[in-house]
DNA sequence: TAGATTGTTAATCGATTAACAATC
DNA sequence: TAGATTGTTAATCGATTAACAATC
């Protein structure tokens, strides 16, 4: 027992020492690896890979090293396992089931695209509270009535909503869905979510703030 | 002209000098102001924004020295005027015309969203391909033909456009869209673009990335 | 084995924070 | 003036790059 925690000290303190700058740019690992599985190739060095990403072949070994050798000196690293590795850091051998909360036109537009399916992630239900909207069919799946949210995730294993709702109606719903023991929400409106449940993740996309930074780099 | 090359090389090199770290930082306080304004808080110091974005007081002085005196000591920031010259800085003011192309759901979403009126870029058409969608409306714009597309560029001051395509048809497109003479390109086709012409400012917007940190998060 | 390329340490670089003198 | 808060320097911290020994 003494000794099971000592272990789970270690793991936890070393999953968390690998820092945040790594983590943010593993996705775009996860992006490129695709890319070349696509295209058939399935094994790649540092120096190649680095030409290709325009990054230093440093920072991707420092990076990769980060959770163990998945390399081999004198081969380099075998594509496919690589990025099953990242897949799995990056939680898509999870599986999670994700709902949209907001079935306008951000929220259609995510429903049809290949963004959740790419990353292992089910999306099994869209809601929205207009009755324009409510019964609707989208990419499949048919509106269903936000007053049916609460015996919707009780009844299924909800791990994600994603937020597609205005601003002033996003905090109060990031709330119920905190309540309901929803774990993470993926949250469009632009205003920054803090939650009081401190157990729940937040990511916030701001997509404003991509487009000044364009406006800035055009202005300079 | 040996005098204002020297100038010029300064102001150029001073621009430069400030770092990527703090201009992605920019739009954040762009935001934050604004939610400030809109709350009649007209005046406010480093120590209360650093409770509110839950950042170092530091870092507020520090990243907002980069441009010059924006506060006065004993009193804080004017926030009206804060608001301003970040605005101005980003670009706000230059007051961008933007074409979206890809009348979609995402395409639709956009030209529906504050996020170009509030960063003072004006949307003026909707382009798309498909039959069905040219000569809709959408928000208020005709979408039109992208056969149109040559013929309205130069017709019109456009200087941003907003990719909102496929994978497969983003490269073509924004090779087209730079031959056309426009400065930038906001894209949301999960595909990194690396155009040919390196005056052309790209701003990839890879919204997977965000849901791959949020399940790394979960899963972590 | 020889060549190639990783894993890893050490050096550099940049970004953040702390501290306080300047000044409103 | 006294109090408050900035502007700015110096110290710390973290992230990136360079270099090379280990090893496939």
């Amino acid at each position: 027992m003494a000794i099971n925690n000592f272990i789970n000290d270690e793991e936890s303190s070393a999953k968390s020492r690998v820092s945040p700058a790594v983590i943010k740019r593993l996705p775009r690992y996860y992006r490129y690896l695709r890319e070349l599985l696509q295209n058939d190739i399935l094994r790649i060095s540092s120096g190649e890979l680095s030409k290709l990403m325009h990054v230093t072949a440093s920072q991707i070994r420092q990076d990769l090293n980060c959770f163990g050798g998945f390399g081999q000196q004198g081969y380099g690293y075998n594509v496919k396992y690589l990025y099953g590795k990242i897949g799995e850091i990056l939680g898509v051998t999870q599986h999670y089931n994700a709902i949209i909360i907001g079935a306008g036109n951000l929220g259609s537009a995510l429903a049809a695209s290949p963004v959740f399916e790419r990353r292992g992630v089910k999306l099994t239900a869209l809601f929205d509270s207009s009755p324009d909207v409510i019964g609707r069919s989208v990419s499949g799946y048919t509106v269903k009535s936000i007053d049916e949210l609460e015996d919707y995730v009780r009844n299924n294993d909800v791990s994600i909503a994603v937020l597609t709702l205005t601003k002033d109606a996003v905090r109060d719903m990031a709330e119920r869905l905190a309540g309901l023991g929803i774990k993470g929400l993926w949250n469009f409106a632009s205003t920054e979510l803090n939650l009081s449940n401190k157990d729940v993740v937040v990511q916030n996309v701001h997509m404003g703030d991509s487009l000044m930074t364009l406006c800035y780099e055009l202005t300079k």
